[in-house]
DNA sequence: GACGCTCCTGCTCATCTGAGCGGTTGGCCG
DNA sequence: CGGCCAACCGCTCAGATGAGCAGGAGCGTC
């Protein structure tokens, strides 16, 4: 981009007039034109120069919190339905729980109506939209996935789709059950629960989902933490890298059948792609390549997170 | 202007990705549509919308010296030819005034061409201009008035003329004689005089001139400086607001004849009125009455100033 | 002085764009 | 339940606009 205009001040004077017309009070070029005494087309080329020369400057954003040139990149970049970025720092994981929570919760005040049918994961990221949710159109609410207890004892799975329900003002179907559980018939009969298949049955007219994003490392996915070490060492051989809502994914998004699945509690794959939309609300950087392989496996289509991580999403890959 | 933008994050991100494709990649609205799958209508209200919620902001300006805004209102205010106001502190008179000497100067370089014929009036901002200038299209030039001598003793009149001459390469009419001269038939004998009479007689083809602008008061204009307690109180009785070149202007502009005319040496008004531009270079805001009288007489049609001033000429009549 | 070169200007024509209009939807009240 | 109001949407059509082109001025070279 050329820097100093060209000509004189005279030029620059004149120039800086026609963009003012222009741009700021919104008159025509041709009206421009006759008002100065110039051709249209040369009208058009000062303003042409002026853009050139920076004369003319234009910004777009807001100073508010959310970074809407990341918000866009990333939705163009993953091809999503929806990106929030949130521009907050990433040292108080509290705070920033908070933050993303209140920017999802926005979010699915703005998108979900009174036709969409909303599904809930199990994940911390999840509990803050729900806490932070002030309004929401008259819809069910559906629990994906059974619960695991947190180290911090901060159990709200079931409270969690109940509080929701009760700001939509909609029916909730919900459930008491682990995700995992030790053994492989437990969870057949869990399943046959009455509470638990009406809440499954719901799964096929689920339409939009918010759901967290785990990463196959330690602290990084509650069923992480939970597994044996065996499991874990094994599902890593297996190349597993990420964990949306139990499911588990390769870092090329790959969704991979293990011996785990059928001691868990929720989705499966094939339904959390068919939902219309599953927002993922993934913080902290380093699970950036769980989040990319979640967004590679097309199960995830909507992202809301924080500048930083947002950034190495888009720095690679 | 609307702060806030209608809607939640999602049609903010929307916005300003089609804000982004519009303003800042230059993309039709019709391209923007179907790219996003919208009408070109809804491209239209979102990029309306846009700009009224001030998520796109326009400014026009360059960090640089000349104050575009001013210059342009100034233009138009007065329907003048060129303007241009120099954004520079005005505690110092010395710095300020080279300041606009470099700006006229500029502006000369700009505007002169080869068919003009540039005159230049006697004042220390003509002086400036001609010490700051450095190019100019071929043109003669010619001395629009007597000299008088400055208590400073910096009397550069018949240098000026041959200097500016000197830097366009054309002929140079100048003359030595005073300005103010003590009786009417000194004036009329050097008004005879061959090298005065060569430089009156270029007085009607003289296209472009150069002039100061002096208010009737102590210390704010030579001649005031110039004449006898006498005068100045009989010049003041009959409405003497501004000096320019040796003409008497009321505060309406009118151009005043006066006792002091036939000992004068220099260029009429109707001579000035004459010349296509006539360009002052005014400085002080205390002289704001003097340009507005200047600028009302329609003598002088273009400006080169500060922006003190600048404001004052604005904020009334 | 002839030539080629670049820059600048304004034109034509196809496309883009804005103002205003009417239809539809959804919410709200009688 | 019907009717009213407001918001939103996409259409028409005249007017605004851009891409590309041709003419001409200025300029350096041979």
């Amino acid at each position: 981009m050329a820097r100093d205009p060209a000509g004189g001040p005279a030029q620059l004077v004149l120039t800086a007039s026609v963009a003012r017309r222009y741009y700021l009070d919104g008159r025509s070029k041709i009206e421009i034109a006759e008002e100065f005494a110039l051709s249209r087309f040369k009208v058009a080329r000062l303003l042409e120069s002026a853009r050139a020369t920076g004369l003319v400057r234009i910004e777009i954003g807001y100073p508010g919190e959310v970074d809407l040139e990341l918000s866009g990149l990333l939705q163009e970049r993953f091809g999503l339905c929806h990106s929030v970025v949130v521009d907050t720092p990433d040292d108080d994981i509290g705070s920033l729980r908070r933050r993303l929570g209140a920017a999802a919760a926005d979010l699915l005040g703005e998108i979900v109506t009174a036709e969409d049918v909303l599904g809930l994961g199990w994940s911390r990221s999840v509990s803050a939209v729900a806490a932070a949710l002030t309004e929401l159109a008259p819809t069910p609410v559906v629990q994906l996935t059974g619960a695991l207890s947190r180290p911090d004892g901060d159990d709200g799975s079931v409270d969690v789709v109940r509080d929701v329900a009760r700001i939509s003002g909609g029916p909730a179907y919900f459930f008491h059950a682990p995700l995992l559980v030790p053994d492989p018939a437990t969870a057949r009969a869990l399943r046959r629960q009455p509470e638990v298949a009406r809440a499954f049955a719901q799964f096929r007219s689920v339409t939009k989902a918010v759901v967290g994003i785990g990463r196959w490392a330690p602290n990084q996915s509650t069923v992480y933490d939970a597994a044996t070490d065996r499991e874990r060492r094994a599902l890593r051989r297996q190349g597993v890298c990420a964990e949306v809502s139990g499911v588990f994914l390769t870092e090329a998004g790959d969704t991979l059948p293990t011996a785990l699945a059928e001691r868990m509690i929720g989705v499966s794959a094939a339904q959390l792609r068919a939902m219309r939309e599953v927002i993922g609300v993934p913080y902290d950087v380093v699970k950036a390549p769980a989040v990319r392989a979640a967004l590679r496996s097309r199960l995830v289509s909507g992202l809301v997170t924080h500048t930083s991580l947002a950034r190495a999403l888009l720095t690679e890959g």
